[in-house]
DNA sequence: ACGGGAAGTTAGCGTTCGCTAACCGCGGGA
DNA sequence: TCCCGCGGTTAGCGAACGCTAACTTCCCGT
């Protein structure tokens, strides 16, 4: 549908939609999904309630746009990093930079994905999931490229436990953050090293 | 306040509030805890609804409690391993496998310790903090002394990093209990052993 | 100059929420 | 035997929720 970019830039339309977003990511982080009212999104970005639906069809759609950019940025980015080719050491470092540095740079977003998955509608639920499912799978090619005898489960599961190890930044504010980069990096490699 | 012990058995009373507790801890863990009502709390029980108040003061008495227990526990375990002498590595490998095993033997309260901090009410957040806290510095203590060289700050955020490698176990259900958990020591050890 | 659509506003709807009130059955001492 | 308190019930209150309706304002193209 739309065509999204997390980081920066838009292709088209004006920024409302995505001041609305991020606020709400903010929100949704901080206090749960449940937790927010529209009246508390509105007023973040300084308008007041059901101005919120000249934007956006519903609460839920407002999650769901968000969840599902996240989702295909992360793909996306993956899959760019999977074709560039180099060694499979290369690949898994540049995989894990790529990730750092979104949840470096978008810790409330991180935290939303984890958090709200449940609190998408059915329809939502089931894209936002095939993409993660995606971007797992390049995750666990990698790993079992750049770390042998690894079977196929094992590899999932330590693809989880890397998500959940660098996905730590939303607690993790004490270190600045080229610092707090470089560590989980190799935090993470170590971690993956040491997974035969 | 009251002894808690989550693994298993208690002191004394009987069981209706920690069938309470634990039931709410899969709810809250599922939907967030704005995402749960009181009738849906008594219902996984076969009570209904209002009963709950013959047993918590309140709602946010239900998660106050659970997290309370949850952060005690851990310190405890915590602190009695450290306590315990050994090698710095040991102590290491210890804290490790008592983390993996209890985020094991219970992925609801993981989940919800990690997301449901901001819904407590302000005294209870203080306390679940502090006992946090001070489980945090055992860790700080603990990595810094198997592995030299590290501040502070970045043995604080290994450490939280760790957590996080840890947690994931509520995505992590691939592999049998065993393995997984000897997975994760092995990811978790060999993320610290790269931290120098 | 003016007509129309985009983007706001407030009022208010129906529902759901957390919680209280009032009532009830029952089991175990005195 | 009595009765009393523990643990349960249903009814219902007030507030907050998501969302719609009706209206206003302002900008822009013709």
């Amino acid at each position: 549908m739309s065509a999204n970019s997390l980081p920066l830039v838009n292709g088209a339309k004006p920024n409302r939609r995505e001041q609305i977003l991020t606020a709400a990511a903010e929100l949704f982080a901080h206090h749960g999904f449940h937790g927010v009212g529209i009246d508390d999104i509105g007023a973040a970005v300084g308008i007041s309630g059901p101005a919120l639906y000249r934007h956006f069809r519903s609460k839920d759609a407002i999650l769901g746009e968000m969840l599902n950019s996240i989702s295909h940025y992360l793909l996306e980015g993956g899959t760019k990093r999977a074709a560039a080719g180099g060694t499979p050491d290369e690949l898994l470092a540049a995989l894990v930079r790529f990730h750092v540095d979104f949840a470096l740079d978008h810790p409330s977003l991180i935290t939303v994905q984890e958090r709200n998955l449940a609190n998408l509608t059915d329809g939502d639920r089931k894209q936002v999931r095939a993409l993660q499912r995606q971007y797992v799978e390049v995750w666990v090619r990698a790993i079992r490229e750049a770390v042998p005898g690894l079977g196929e489960r094992q590899a999932r599961s330590a693809a989880h436990a890397v998500f959940g190890l660098i996905n730590s930044t939303p607690y993790n504010r004490h270190l600045g953050d080229g610092a707090l980069a470089d560590l989980l990096c190799r935090l993470a490699l170590g971690a993956l090293s040491a997974a035969g």
